[in-house]
DNA sequence: CTGAAAGCGCTAACAA
DNA sequence: TTGTTAGCGCTTTCAG
């Protein structure tokens, strides 16, 4: 079994050109303007092409047009101990969205030595890349105020500042959890608790914003309490102390489908069954929730929406130059299931 | 804020030379040849490339040295209603091993009216990428097939063909099935079952044939049964009716984490209690399953060492044309805890 | 409608 | 040690 080596070249423009007597420009014509050529050469040359199995060299494209059809997405550091399920499909959707238009993405990570920004720039400078997509968006993220300094196109998932581009794409979560308070208050909760982990997720405060909103405009009573880190020992413990204390709360707003996962176990742990001796409502729709009894009230990320808007809004940056004038602001999908209660 | 257009192009080799009154070589080969330029030189040209902030233009390199330092990786079309949880950390894995060795990953789907085939020669015929990395190999994959054909470098997570080139790495999934068994029968179970997913993934087979292999040579007495597709509910109502059968198992072998949830699920439905009435051992290591009660006997995937030893096996085949001569079985981690009972 | 020429940015080979 | 030349494969511009 011979292997090509990568540097053995392919069939090229000058091979059809000579199979088929006519000049290159004849061939790339037909590929990129076939309105000029004559019907009759259009059909030789692609009949051709194709027999020939000829591709432009993508490279070769690139460095004349300056345009590589590439989009790099920085992958977050994934905690092994809790990689983040909804990372696939996140992918998975991005990609979708990207393939669409003729783009694909390309995933890195800064080197052990590098900054973010570093990383960035190797990329950027290069010119390996049209444009970037960005997730998990700090309040003042490094990678936001180095790209806008460079005037780079680039898209996120979570809010910029005002000061930066606003080309970002985020799910409205002070909304969503708003109306999961609302939806305890429905059902006579006075007394709530948010459960928070605190390893400074950005989009978990706004989730606490929410939280806090809710229980201001339904005139409930709510306590708040955080568990360091979100390792599952930690949230049972910290939910059981929540539980066995004589003050408990009737309904926990979890922060998260993980830290719910947590209540679930620490209800077991004190002999309390979720969604009748505490209601319990939580985000992120983790597909694990399914097996959850009783199933779990959450919300679910629009994550096909969500990749087609930041493709989108990307893709009208590079091509046309455009950026957003605002950010855009994507509505959680409230599944709503028996852990809520009667 | 002004948008840089990508066509605008950067700073070029021709302008470091210009601004530092030396040859466009000379840039060059500070950069690939250092010890070619007398110190002095080498200093201030380095110092104006930082100050420049010069970087090579990836696709004038690629172009004239053939290779693109990128990685195709076709993703797996996610079921939406089970994504897997794995895919970010597998993902990571190999961003990680591939940029160690300064390789990018290209993330690549077949457009709706492709073939992945097509696709796969889109990438291949226009040079795009250096190597494929494929995952979820059929026993009959046609991509496989096609690069094979092509003798175009290519690693594969899952075994491929006696015939094909051994470039594949896989956990050895019958022998960490069998364990699990002799973990059961060291316990004295007599009559196990195996639950398995008849969604036709490749691996499942193999699952399966451990479980065959482990109640074989432990001399127990082994059933097998099949839930069509993995819908949690299906899971779940299947359980039920094996555990509520008289003649039901005292342990139970699910073919992965997932349907092991369905097994508590069902569990807890009928009123058992998981590692006192009946035994559960699974595969996957999900990381969800640290908050199941009783916590879960898996098999973990050794995802970094894969990842590893796939890029190292696709470099080697990229840069040295060296198809290794077999394949690499990796094995399973056994993860011993409380539902496998006392 | 088709062809010739030029050049994108880079580096390997050779020349000075 | 440094500079010059050529050419990777393609497309844009301008002639024919």
């Amino acid at each position: 079994m011979a292997t090509r080596r990568p540097r053995e070249r392919g069939v090229t423009i000058e091979d059809v050109a000579r199979a088929a007597g006519v000049s290159r420009q004849t061939i790339s014509n037909a590929l990129n303007a076939p309105h000029r050529l004559k019907a009759e050469t259009l059909e030789r040359v692609t009949a051709l092409i194709e027999e020939l199995g000829y591709r432009p060299d993508q490279s070769a494209r690139s460095l004349k047009s300056g345009t590589r059809r590439i989009i790099a997405y920085p992958t977050p550091v994934d905690d092994p101990a809790n990689p983040n399920p909804l990372m696939g499909g996140f992918l998975e959707a991005v990609v979708s969205a990207a393939g669409e238009s003729g783009y694909r993405i390309l995933l890195v990570r800064p080197r052990p030595d590098q900054s973010q920004e570093q990383a960035l720039d190797e990329l950027l400078a290069a010119r390996t890349v049209d444009g970037f997509l960005l997730s998990d968006i700090l309040r003042d993220d490094p990678r936001v105020a180095y790209l806008t300094a460079e005037g780079f196109p680039f898209a996120a998932f979570g809010r910029t500042e005002p000061g930066q581009p606003q080309a970002w794409v985020d799910v409205d979560s002070v909304q969503a959890v708003v109306d999961l308070v609302g939806l305890l208050a429905d059902r006579g909760h006075g007394e709530v608790a948010f459960l928070a982990s605190s390893s400074g997720q950005p989009w978990m405060d706004d989730r606490r914003d929410g939280f806090r909103a809710g229980v201001r405009r339904h005139g409930l009573r709510g306590r708040e309490f955080a568990v360091p880190g979100d390792e599952p020992a930690r949230v049972v413990a910290a939910t059981r102390e929540l539980l066995a204390g004589a003050d408990r709360p009737t309904a926990i707003v979890a922060g998260g489908d993980w830290l719910a996962l947590g209540v679930y176990a620490a209800a077991r742990a004190e002999g309390m069954e979720i969604g009748r001796d505490v209601a319990l409502v939580a985000f992120d729709d983790l597909p694990v929730t399914a097996f959850l009894q009783p199933a779990l009230t959450t919300v679910r990320l629009p994550l096909r929406r969500i990749a087609e808007a930041l493709v989108s809004r990307l893709l009208r940056i590079i091509e046309d130059g455009v950026t957003p004038p605002s950010g855009l602001l994507l509505p959680g999908e409230l599944v709503v299931r028996p852990s809520l209660g009667p």
